[in-house]
Formats: C-alpha cells, structure tokens, sequence
DNA sequence: GCGGCGTTCTTAACAGTGTCAAGATTATGA
DNA sequence: TCATAATCTTGACACTGTTAAGAACGCCGC
C-alpha cells in the first residue's frame, strides 16, 4: 500500500544525484571561501559522502571545477543575452551588467576568468559555454564585419572592465567607486569611436 | 696558516644568508611554477636545508612570499621611475614599460598583483614598497592636483593595462597581438583628455 | 522472480603540503 | 671561557589529491 517512490535525496549507499549535489556544494564553498579554498573532500564532506566518492562522477578536482566554471558561464550568458542583442543597450550598460555579475559572484568569477591552474580549458562543454558567452560580449564590442577579436575596441573594452573586476575584489583601488563606475566605463568609447572613424574611410 | 675565511656559502650547520638565498630561490621558483606551484618545502630543498628552516627566518609562507613580492616591487619601481618623472614621456609609453614587465615576469606580477591569499599586504615593508611603486603610476595618470586615485582617469588606466596583463598571461586572448599593444593603450587618451576638460573649466 | 553485472560508494593507503615542538649545533658577547 | 641567543635538524600532526580493493546497490535479461 505504501509506495515508496525513489525520491531526491535516496538515503543510504546511493545518493541520487551526487553530481549536481557536489557541482552545488562546490559553488557554494567557492563563493564562501574562493577558489583554492575548495577542497574535493570539503565539498564530499558537505554532501555527507566519502571522500573518494566525487571520483566516480569526475575524474580529478579539475573536471569538479571546470563543471562548476561551465555552470558560471551558462549564468553569464543567460545574464547578458538580452542586454547584447538589444541595439538599444550601449556597451557602457554591458560592462556594468559583467560587473555586478563579477562582483555578486566573486569566487565564480575568478574560477572563470583566473588562471588555468583548478579548470581544463580544453574541456569541451567548458569551452562551449564560454564561447557562447563570450561571443555575446564581443558582438556588442566588435566593429561590425570585421574580425571582431583582433580589433582593439573590444579588446581594450574586455581588459578594462576585467582589470577593473580583478582590481575590485582584490581590494586594490579606494572603497567608495561605485557612482564612478559609469564614468570609468564610458572612457573609452570617445577613442573607440575615433579608431572606428579611421578605420572606415 | 691556512686562514679560513668565512666565505659566502659556509658549509656546515649554518648557511651564512639564508634568508636572501630562501628569497632568490622562491623568486626562481616563482618564474618556472607560478604562485601556487612554489612551496616552502621546495624552496628549502633547492637551497639544501631542511623543511623547517625557513621558519627560523619567516614566521610562515605568507611571510617569505610577502618577501619576494616586497623585491618584486622595488624592481617594478626602479624600472618605471625614469618614465614616469620624464614629461617628455606619454601615458601610454609607461602603460607598455608595466606591461613589459608584467610579461617579463609573470609569476612574480601574479604575486604582487593577484589576491591576498599568498601575501600579506599589512607587511610594513611590502605595503611600502608597493605605496611607492604605485604612487608613481598615480602620478603619472591623474590629474594634477587633485586626489589622484578617486579619478576616473588613472583608475581606468590601470585597470586596462591590468586587464590587458592578466587576460595575456591567462592566455584568454588570441596570439600575435604584440604590435596592436600600443593602439590599444591609446584608445583611453581621448577619453581622459575629454574628462579633464569637463573636469576643470 | 532472480541472478549476474556494471555503477556507485567506502575504507585504506601513499605522497605531498604547511606548521609546530624538542633538541642539536653554532655564533656571539660579557 | 662560558652562558645565552640564533640557527638548523628531526620528527610529528593534520590536511590535501589520488588510487586500489572491495562492499552495496540498481537494473536488465532470462
């Protein structure tokens, strides 16, 4: 009579759905403690699983944290999407949209972005949704029809709005910049709009 | 009559300078693994002591690691001061002597310039070096007289040229973009030139 | 229903890390 | 010269990522 459905949280020697519970754990401790912090036995531990059991989802820490960065990128994507294909939005708006992104997640941010060291780049679905998402931001940024990532408008776009991200949560610039922001973003388009004049005669 | 000389590398039980030899070792060990890639007991076997050491002249890693970023500074401060006190010399020319430096030494750059998880930036002697360095940079970028570091000029200057650094050394951008460095540093002088004119009527 | 089989998970171990305590060795200064 | 402080070694602890060997479970074909 009393039907036992196989629900979520299946107690005992099977979890359920340990990849995504471990992908989540992961993203929390990222955001607690940043990357470097999170350790796979942490994250197996917060799930309440052994310490060795992440191994039959993911074959090493990296593939945990290039699932975790894969996720981060889907986020971003689905965060900017509407603000890139949207002619009305300037560039100014997008980067202060990548910037509250990076500011609200900064332990993500930097496992997206950082070095290469704790995520494989050559991951596919990795590389995939970072694509995705970075297309979004250089088709905003790139003079139309050109070879948009050579040129140096979206280039200098990305390297401003990403230092500026790096210096900010590294706590390396004076507390109290946040009305300045748009300021410092718009600097650029004056020299990006003469470069283009330039360019197209 | 055989003098014996207490020479550089006194052999035996007691090093001589181990502190400077700890501090040149990291800084090599720095260039070839990165931050992360050196640890204390690497360092100690490189200079051929035991694992603790070091801590007779360090209180810990972050100590030694603090050490060799304090150097890292010095350098990056003798190698731009001619440039920066030089009027004759523009923005941008001291935006590629930084990112010169930045690529000459990677590892070192990431220490000096990443987050605090690695140094210790309370260190009297690394804050000092670094408060010199930088004010070198502010001076060149800000407008002068005013409080240089609350502008949005030299703020988005260094934050391009720090974007630019760290999205090389991370290998996110494509290759062969040596030549377009210079057009991509000039791209924010329109801007900050327009600002300072709104700036002061 | 049920037995085999592959997946999932546990326990145990190995090498590496930062750090500390105790003790041996050397330099220094009164 | 000799006590004292500085320097260095050995040994240990807790932590990390990773692997091997084996136990518990879900499922598929009979």
């Amino acid at each position: 009579m009393i039907q036992v459905v196989p629900e979520m949280q299946a107690r005992g020697y099977h979890h359920g759905d340990l990849r995504t519970a471990l992908i989540e754990a992961g993203l929390a401790l990222l955001e607690r403690e940043g990357p470097g912090g999170v350790s796979l036995r942490a994250v197996a531990r917060q799930v309440g699983v052994s310490q060795a059991a992440p191994y039959a989802h993911f074959h090493g820490k990296r593939e945990l944290m290039s699932a975790i960065a894969t996720v981060g990128f889907s986020r971003l994507r689905d965060l900017i999407a509407p603000l890139a294909s949207d002619p009305a939005r300037s560039l100014g708006e997008l980067g202060l949209a990548y910037l509250d992104f990076a500011t609200a997640n900064p332990g993500l941010y930097r496992l997206m972005f950082g070095s290469d060291e704790h995520i494989d780049m050559r991951n596919e679905h990795l590389s995939a949704a970072s694509r995705q998402a970075l297309d979004l931001l250089a088709m905003k940024a790139g003079r139309k029809g050109s070879d948009a990532i050579r040129d140096p408008g979206p280039i200098a776009a990305w390297s401003l709005v990403h230092g500026l991200v790096m210096l900010l949560m590294d706590e390396k610039l004076p507390s109290g910049l946040d009305q300045s922001m748009p300021a410092i973003l718009r600097l650029l388009e004056p020299g990006i709009a003469e470069h283009i004049h330039e360019g197209q005669p």
